[in-house]
RNA sequence: GGCCCCGUAGCUCAAUUGAAUAGAGCAUUUGACUACGGAUCAAAAGGUUUCAGGUUUGAAUCCUGACGGGGUCACCA
C-alpha cells in the first residue's frame, strides 16, 4: 500500500520537522498525474494553512527530511504549485513482483473473524428472470466474493417470494385455460410457462374490467369487483386455510419455477447456502410486534391495527400489522430479519435490493432499532439502480421486458460468432468450445452490469448488442489469454533478486497499477461495489497492452529484462484472474 | 404536493469522495501486423460538468434557488 506508506512516513516527517500531530486524513496523497513527474504526490494546501508557511517552504522541508530518513525507498521529489511529488525506488516494486508473480491471494486480506450475510436474487414465482434480475443476481454474487477476499465469513441467501396474490393468479390462469398441459407436455423451461399464465390472467382481467365499465359500473369498482380477481382472492384465502387441492396445484407450479430458475442461476453462476421461502416465513414476526407493543415503539388503533410512528424521524405512520392480525410486507421482514439472526449471528446483513425499496428498508432499519435489536445496526442496505430502456422503465405488462434466458443466449450467441471469425482456436473440441463462447458471452454481459456504479440507474439499449471490444469483459478475458500465451514461450527462473537495471516507463506504470490492488479491493469492498475493480483491471489490461506493444518480453534486450518482463506480465495475469473472479468472471488460457 | 435520488463529449460510463489541463469506451477520421495473439496498439476530433448564485487557496463534487428526469409516500409484495 504505497499511498499509505508514504502517509505515513509525511505524518512522522512532519511531527519531527514541525513539532506538529497529523492524523492521516488531514492531507491527501494520491497517485501523481501522468504529466507531472513523480509517482506519489502529497497536496499540500490543507497543512500549509495549519502550518502558518508557503508550500514551497513546506515541500521543501518534507522533502528533504522524507528522503534523508528513507533513502532506500525515495528516489526524488519536485514541487510544483503545492503539490509535493515523490518518485519511488524500484527496489520496493521489485521485491513485491518477486514476492507475488504468482500469487494468487495477492491483495486479499487475512481472515478477520467477522461474518457477513448477503441476501440476493430474491425471485417471485410466478414470472421468469428478467434483466433487473441479473444485475442484482451479478452484484449479490460479486460482493460476496469482494467480502471474502477482505477477510470476512460470507453466507450468501436468497429469499423466495413464492405466496401471495400474484403467485395465485398464475395459478386461476392456468386452472382456467391451461388445459392440463405442463412444460414437458409443451416443451418450455418452466419459469417461462408459469410466466406465460401470470400474463393470461392480466389479459383476461383487462378484458373483464373493461367489459364491466361497459355495463357501467365505474373503473375502480369492477378492478375489485372482477370474477377472476375475486377467484385469485379466494384462491389465496383457501391457501393460507391449506385447502388440499389448491396446495397441491401450488405446489406443482411452483416446482415448475424452480426446475426453470435452477437451470438459469446455473447458467449465471448464482448459488445460495441457504434459501428461505416466504410460504415459510410470512407469519414470523409477529411476536416481534407484541414485544414492540409492551416496549411502547408501536401502538394499537381502535380498529385492532398496529403501527408506528415515525414522524419524528421525518416519515410518516406506517402499519406494521393489519386490523385482521395479517401479517403486512414489514412484518415479514422483522420476523425473517430475526430468524436469520438466530440462525447466524452474523455481524452484518446486506440486502442487495432495488432502490424503489429505499424507504422501505429505512423504515425496517429504523424499526428494529426502536426495538434495541442486536443487529440493527449490522443491516445494509445495498441498493441499486434500475436497469432502464431506453424507452424508459421496463414494464412486463408491455411486453418490455429484457429476459434473462434470451438475453445470455444472445451474448453466447455473439460471442460464437466472434471467435469462429478470429479462428484461433481450432484445436477445441466441441465441449472446450462451448465452455468458452460461455466464458466470453456471460463474461461480457456481466462484465457490462458489473461495471457502473450500483447505486445508479443504467441504460440498457437492445437494439445495439453488447460490445466486445474496448472496456468490456472480453478484452480483460483477451489481456488475460494474451499473457498466458506469451508465457508459455518461456521460463520464469528465480533471478531478479538483485535486480539493478533502471525500470522503463511501461514496465513502472504497471508495477506501480499492480501495487495498487489492495487498495481497490479495499475501497470496492468498503463501498460495496463490484464497479471499482471492473474499471481498474481495465486500465491494468490496457496499460499491459500498451506496454507489450512498445516493448518486446521474449526478445527483451537481456535476460535480465526479460525475466522482469514476464514476471510483471505474470503478475498481471495472475490479478487479472483474481479480480474477474470477484466479478464472478471466467478467464480463459485461449480464446 | 411531502420526502429521497439523479443531470458530465453524439451515445454508454469514470473522476482516488474538495485538488494540477474533467478521463475512458463506442461511434467518426488517420496510421500500425514476416517481434512474443490486431477481441490489440498509436493518434486526431469531440466539454461553459443543465442553469443562476454562494462557500473555499481550490468545486463536476459542499450550500441555496430554478429547470429537467426518476423513485416513493398501499391494511400489495
Amino acid at each position: 500500500m504505497l499511498s499509505k506508506i508514504v502517509r505515513e512516513k509525511a505524518v512522522e516527517a512532519i511531527e519531527s520537522v514541525y513539532g506538529i500531530r497529523f492524523t492521516a486524513r488531514d492531507f491527501q496523497v494520491n497517485p501523481t498525474k501522468p504529466e507531472f513527474e513523480g509517482d506519489y504526490t502529497i497536496v499540500l494546501f490543507s497543512l500549509v494553512k495549519q502550518l502558518n508557511t508557503s508550500p514551497d517552504q513546506l515541500g521543501n522541508a518534507l522533502g528533504a527530511k522524507m528522503i534523508a530518513d528513507d533513502p532506500v525507498f525515495f528516489e526524488s521529489f519536485n514541487i510544483i504549485k503545492g503539490f509535493l511529488n515523490f518518485t519511488i525506488k524500484p527496489a520496493f516494486l521489485i521485491d513485491m513482483l518477486n514476492r507475488h508473480y504468482q500469487d494468487p491471494c495477492f491483495g486479499k486480506a487475512p481472515m478477520n473473524g467477522k461474518k457477513i450475510m448477503v441476501e440476493y436474487s430474491s425471485p417471485n414465482t410466478n414470472k421468469p428472470l428478467h434483466l433487473g434480475h441479473l444485475r442484482n443476481n451479478f452484484l449479490g454474487r460479486s460482493i460476496a466474493e469482494i467480502l471474502k477476499a477482505n477477510g470476512y465469513d460470507v453466507l450468501k441467501t436468497c429469499i423466495v417470494n413464492d405466496r401471495g396474490i400474484h403467485i395465485c393468479k398464475s395459478m386461476i390462469a392456468w386452472s382456467r385455460y391451461g388445459n392440463q398441459s405442463t412444460p414437458t407436455s409443451t416443451g418450455t423451461k418452466g419459469d417461462h410457462f408459469v410466466g406465460d399464465f401470470y400474463v393470461k390472467f392480466n389479459d383476461a382481467y383487462k378484458l373483464e374490467v373493461e367489459g364491466l365499465v361497459a355495463k357501467g359500473m365505474d373503473k375502480a369498482t369492477a378492478e375489485k369487483e372482477a370474477p377472476i380477481m375475486l377467484e385469485a382472492q379466494q384462491m389465496l384465502f383457501d391457501w393460507e386455510n391449506g385447502k388440499p387441492e389448491v396446495i397441491e396445484l401450488w405446489k406443482t407450479m411452483n416446482l415448475w419455477v424452480y426446475e426453470g430458475f435452477d437451470t438459469t442461476y446455473k447458467r449465471i453462476g448464482s448459488d445460495f447456502a441457504k434459501t428461505y421461502y416466504e410460504s415459510e416465513t410470512y407469519l414470523l414476526g409477529k411476536d416481534t410486534i407484541e414485544l414492540g407493543i409492551r416496549k411502547g415503539v408501536f401502538f394499537r388503533k381502535e380498529d385492532g391495527s398496529v403501527w408506528i410512528d415515525l414522524t419524528a424521524e421525518g416519515l410518516d405512520e406506517k402499519l406494521v400489522l393489519r386490523k385482521d392480525g395479517t401479517s403486512v410486507y414489514i412484518t415479514q421482514d422483522i420476523g425473517l430479519a430475526q430468524k436469520k439472526y438466530d440462525e447466524f449471528g452474523m455481524d452484518q446483513s446486506i440486502y442487495v435490493i432495488g432502490d424503489e425499496q429505499n424507504y422501505h428498508m429505512k423504515v425496517l432499519q429504523l424499526i428494529c432499532k426502536k426495538l434495541g435489536l442486536p443487529y440493527a445496526d449490522g443491516i445494509h442496505h445495498l441498493s441499486y439502480g434500475m436497469v432502464e430502456l431506453p424507452t424508459g422503465k421496463m414494464k412486463s405488462r408491455e411486453g418490455t421486458v429484457v429476459d434473462a434466458d434470451d438475453l445470455v443466449d444472445e451474448m453466447i450467441s455473439i460471442s460464437r460468432k466472434h471467435t469462429q471469425n478470429l479462428g484461433k482456436v481450432n484445436d477445441f473440441s466441441e465441449a472446450e468450445l462451448d465452455e468458452l463462447y460461455n466464458t466470453i458471452g456471460l463474461g461480457a454481459l456481466k462484465y457490462f452490469l458489473l461495471r457502473v456504479d450500483p447505486k445508479k440507474k443504467m441504460i440498457f439499449n437492445p437494439e445495439e448488442s453488447i460490445d466486445f471490444h474496448g472496456f468490456t469483459g472480453p478484452f480483460v478475458q483477451y489481456t488475460h489469454a494474451r499473457i498466458r500465451s506469451v508465457l508459455k514461450k518461456s521460463i520464469i527462473d528465480s533471478g531478479l533478486k538483485d535486480y539493478k537495471l533502471p525500470l522503463l516507463k511501461g514496465e513502472k506504470d504497471l508495477l506501480l497499477l499492480a501495487e495498487q490492488y489492495e487498495v481497490i479491493l479495499k475501497q470496492a469492498a468498503d463501498g460495496l461495489d463490484p464497479s471499482a475493480i471492473a474499471t481498474y483491471l481495465f486500465q491494468l489490461a490496457q496499460t499491459f497492452n500498451s506496454f507489450y506493444a512498445a516493448l518486446s518480453i521474449n526478445n527483451a534486450e537481456n535476460e535480465e529484462k526479460k525475466q522482469l518482463r514476464l514476471k510483471i506480465s505474470s503478475l498481471v495475469a495472475t490479478i487479472i484472474a483474481s479480480g474477474m473472479e470477484m466479478l464472478g468472471i471466467k478467464v480463459p488460457e485461449k480464446m
